[in-house]
DNA sequence: CAGCATACTAAACACGCGTTCAGCCACCGT
DNA sequence: ACGGTGGCTGAACGCGTGTTTAGTATGCTG
């Protein structure tokens, strides 16, 4: 699911001028979350954003009080952001992946490589959309096995969580990916086919039969009754 | 797969009588994995590993030239021990995680760690890991299809790579699952039911009705094609 | 025993980091 | 016209970084 229920090609978004007329704070913002998406937080310095901003070091720090509170205004930032997108393609109609919320933003700073990125440096802020992102699963897979689409699961939660974890674990692993498939993960999904559609065979129907399935949960269960 | 067909648990692994009767050289690359699983390559200095191992700062330099040079030394070691283990699991028998061969050493360094970190910063080393690992499951696959375990594959090679890619991703992810799910996905696969039960019923018998994936599968057949 | 390589350290080096400070310039209310 | 406020900069500060250098102890080789 997620990125596998994605019909639509990735449309326009919001005009955003993108005439760099946008006010020096947010210019820095966007410079940050650029270069922290390509270099990482720790790999990146206060002064190489300042000259992606075309600013002096000493304006970011100005402006945000320090390279840890820019960093979180980033993670704010893309947070709202997502949130937004994400109620709006909700409103637009479900069977879209949260994460075309992000791709949208072409013209914008890459908040899908951000995230790639800071989802593995423990900040709270992207944790908190994490969760939510798996609240939203749920709730989303829920009304798929409410429609016929999908099959009830013993543990709903767990699985959506799974999935979850595993579309976003891809993602991080994006690099990886295009050396392995070709396909980039950060892009149009309809491109990425070679990843997208394996995918889309084990999501869709399982990679086993159904009695060595049914072999393995079984035992999976038992050990789990030994554990409680 | 994967972790998925792991049924057995954690045995001992070698003695390795970790008495730290070990050459400073061994000692200093132990700590450089221990502290750059912790914290990353980046946010660990020369000085921390040093005082990790006991040693000077400049004795680190001694012996391994620089710290990239020390890093490139930690990668070949760790894929150096991940070919020795697997190759070892492999003549114990089929049907065992790769990753079994990294959990093994629990009283090394944390290679599983070292390995969720370096995942995402692009070494070379850890590539061609990913890339052998994927090569291991194209060949294990095929044996559990012909062994009538696992259905065939419309693109055994993609299957395989999704497969090493997700469940890579959540070990990348391992903070979240924990959070989330409450299982440890570094530590021992039998702990982490949480997680393994969802993901078995996931790649046991996918999510979706039947009809839903074919008509998915015929969806994304057709704009692959439309693109060649 | 002399000679020498090797393991190792303390101190220092240059450099880049995040951050501070003093001051400039433009704008705005009065 | 004036005072002040906020956006903004250049230069500097202190610190921690990776690395170098000089020097000491140790243990092997002739």
């Amino acid at each position: 699911m997620f990125s596998m229920l994605n019909m639509g090609s990735v449309e326009a978004g919001p005009p955003r001028a993108e005439g760099e007329d946008l006010t020096a704070r947010a210019r820095i913002r966007d410079a940050a979350i650029t270069c922290f998406a390509e270099a990482g937080v720790a790999g990146t310095s206060v002064r190489t954003v300042a000259a992606a901003a075309s600013v002096s070091p000493a304006l970011v720090i100005h402006h945000f009080g320090s390279k840890d509170a820019l960093r979180v205004a980033c993670d704010q930032y893309v947070a709202a952001l997502v949130r937004e997108q994400k109620s709006a393609a909700m409103a637009q109609g479900p069977g879209l992946d949260p994460f075309a919320a992000l791709r949208t933003y072409r013209d914008g700073p890459p908040l899908l490589a951000y995230l790639a990125r800071t989802l593995t440096d423990g900040s709270p802020h992207v944790a908190a959309l994490v969760d939510e992102m798996v609240e939203d699963a749920v709730a989303y897979m829920e009304q798929g096995v409410e429609a016929g689409m999908l099959k009830p699961s013993e543990d709903p939660r767990g699985r959506a969580a799974v999935m979850t974890l595993w579309s976003l674990g891809a993602l991080v692993l994006h690099e990886h990916a295009q050396r392995l498939l070709g396909a980039d993960l950060l892009g149009d999904p309809l491109l990425a086919t070679a990843y997208y559609l394996p995918g889309l065979e084990i999501m869709g129907a399982g990679l086993m039969t159904p009695e060595v399935h049914e072999r393995m949960h079984e035992q999976f269960r038992q050990i789990k009754e030994q554990q409680s």
